[in-house]
DNA sequence: AGTATTTGACCTTA
DNA sequence: TAAGGTCAAATACT
């Protein structure tokens, strides 16, 4: 081997053995906290590490054989024992991962699906069940930043047997991807579904949407409130819903959280939007209920239709739970 | 073509 | 050993 290749190849090794030693450290010290996401991040890194080594053939960090590396002769059989550890590893990391469920009332004139159900992160599917004595199949969610960011997170969705309105959903493992941090707080303007509005002027929309208003009365918001009853299992509701701010714990009784979606008030009608029911309240009832809902949501917003209209924010996505401007 | 979903097979757990 | 959970190839969608 070359002199310089071998110089090279040291300090590679070097700088690997560095690593590790330093994610072995960072471990020591993440681990008092108990988190099993880090733990697992962590694990991964070293094992890295460890790939990396075992493969220039320098096995636990330290250099052994410096002569025969970068040959084809890579210890295949400690690579396959480490990757069936970290297999075994992985199982147990998800059994010991926060779990925690909610149920979730949708409105019965959608027809959207369960896994279309807007908690703010991204979700892909990778499986369904059926599941022994119930009626509906259960999906199974992983983030979809699971490959890019080592995200863990995963949920399970289920409808209910008793009352195919409620979606019971299971999450597992908290988002460590940075994607579910950066988006848009619950309460701020969705974006999920468009509305498209053909061939309307701004200004005729906004006349038509205050005389429809008008008309069903001084205000309503959507039905898109969620009846969130949430089962804790094994957090707390910051864990849980980060991004919301929980009102006082008066409301509902144990532990049983009404969440209302008005996200946003508008200074002479509230609109309301969700992403569960796009035809908007369809019934006296529905209105009732909606209006008669807890108005604890106090930080709501305040926005005034003209203002954003002006800006241009509703030029052709419109969120009004009003069916005349659904596309769909 | 790239991404998401479906679905049968495989793996783990109780 | 059966049921639940996950993988990954095939398929569908955009």
């Amino acid at each position: 081997m070359e002199e310089t290749t071998k110089r090279k190849r040291d300090s590679i090794i070097n700088e690997l053995v560095h690593g590790k030693e330093l994610a072995n450290q960072l471990s020591n010290h993440i681990i008092l906290s108990s988190n099993e996401t880090n733990e697992f991040l962590i694990d991964k890194i070293i094992s890295t590490y460890q790939k990396a080594l075992t493969m220039l053939n320098v096995g636990d960090g330290k250099m052994k054989d410096s002569h025969s590396s970068f040959t084809n002769e890579s210890p295949k059989s400690e690579v396959i024992i480490d990757q069936e550890f970290n297999h075994n590893a992985l199982f147990k990391k998800r059994k010991s991962m926060p779990k925690w469920k909610e149920q979730v009332k949708i409105c019965t004139n959608t027809g959207l699906s369960e896994g279309s159900l807007d908690d703010e992160y991204s979700w892909r599917k990778y499986g369904q069940k059926d599941i022994l004595g119930a009626k509906f199949s259960r999906g199974y969610y992983r983030c979809t930043h699971r490959n890019g960011q080592g995200c863990l997170a995963t949920k399970q969705v289920q409808r209910s047997d008793e009352d195919p309105t409620i979606i019971e959903v299971t999450y597992r493992g908290r988002h460590t991807c940075t994607h579910s941090q950066a988006k848009p707080l619950k309460r701020e303007f969705p974006s999920k579904l468009k509305l498209k509005i053909k061939g309307l002027e701004k200004n005729k929309l906004h006349n038509d949407i205050k005389n429809q208003l008008q008309t069903k009365g001084t205000s309503f918001t959507s039905k898109a409130e969620l009846d969130v009853k949430r089962k804790d299992l094994e957090e707390t509701k910051e864990d849980i819903f980060p991004w919301f701010s929980f009102p006082s714990p008066s409301i509902g009784s144990e532990n049983e959280i009404m969440m209302e979606s008005n996200f946003f008030n508008l200074s002479e009608y509230q609109l309301g939007y969700t992403g569960l029911c796009q035809n908007g309240p369809t019934s006296e009832s529905d209105i009732t209920d909606t209006v008669s809902a807890p108005t604890s949501v106090t930080n709501s917003p305040i926005l005034d239709l003209d203002i954003l209209l002006q800006r241009g924010d509703f030029d052709t996505d419109f969120p009004l739970n009003t069916p005349e401007y659904f596309s769909s």
